[in-house]
DNA sequence: CATATCTTTCAGAAAAAAATGAAATTAAGC
DNA sequence: GCTTAATTTCATTTTTTTCTGAAAGATATG
């Protein structure tokens, strides 16, 4: 959760779902926890949102119930489809727009092969970095 | 830089770096990127510390100048080596000990069956990202 | 060895992030 | 349709992180 740039609390939420046998509701979390529900709230919604955690329902109880997603590899393939890919797509547009910088004429470039280096570096990265990536998941045989 | 856990200026010094074609001298970056010596100090202490940067001797100069490490490659493999592996062979440890504390008769563990599947699923997550992880950067051919 | 320059450290200030709690909104059950 | 429980939202407070600036600590040079 940390390296998914999620606070503490979100992880604690998550670690709780993961070693419930049954799905608790928003306020069992927040009891259990020592949070406000405010916080359960909020931190429930990010979770649903990296499709970490699900919502269910429970036969006689209004509440929603939640439980967690303990299949990691899907976790992981959610957050590399939506988190970092379009990070990566907006940064192969940062790159061009610097290459179409310095090879315009509007300015007269200093050291114009240098940057061209470096930015052919940052190229190969973006590129290499979507094709593997998404591969990546695959890989994740647990 | 993000995802390393670091501040945006320490992002900010590593992207001054990398467009640059000499190396700096702190106070340069300092006043380059508005920060005060003691952010800039600091920051570089933790590029150095993460192998990104390196310090060298400019004849002429006292004051020491930094370069980038421009191979993300490097950089990837030492950020994994360092940061990553070490956090994954503690969680191996806290794992193992939850799993002595179910099998244990000191407590009457209610759903155990339940716990040494999850407990299971995050073994095999462990092992499969330290044979994953350093096999990774071998991978990223640039 | 003394001085001047450069660098680090660290207490406090500033900024950023997260949590709270209460009001607003939604929706279920009668 | 009304009531009430559940949930979300959001302004405010609290906590955490980052930055600053000055003092202490190095280190090169004459």
């Amino acid at each position: 959760m940390n390296i998914m740039g999620m606070p503490r609390s979100v992880g604690e939420i998550y670690g709780l779902l993961y070693f419930s046998e049954k799905p608790l509701p928003m306020d069992a979390v927040a009891t259990r926890l020592g949070i406000s529900i405010g916080s359960a709230s909020q931190g429930l919604k990010n979770l649903r949102a990296l499709k970490a955690v699900q919502s269910t329902y429970v036969a006689g109880d209004r509440r929603d119930h939640y439980i967690a997603e303990s299949e990691f590899r899907r976790l992981f393939s959610n957050f590399i489809k939506d988190e970092i890919m379009p990070h990566l797509e907006s940064a192969k547009e940062r790159i061009l727009r610097m290459e179409k910088l310095i090879d315009s004429s509007d300015f007269e470039v200093e050291n114009a092969e240098f940057y061209q280096i470096r930015i052919d570096k940052l190229k190969r990265l973006t590129k290499a970095s979507s094709r593997l990536l998404p591969a990546m998941t695959g890989l994740l045989k647990l």
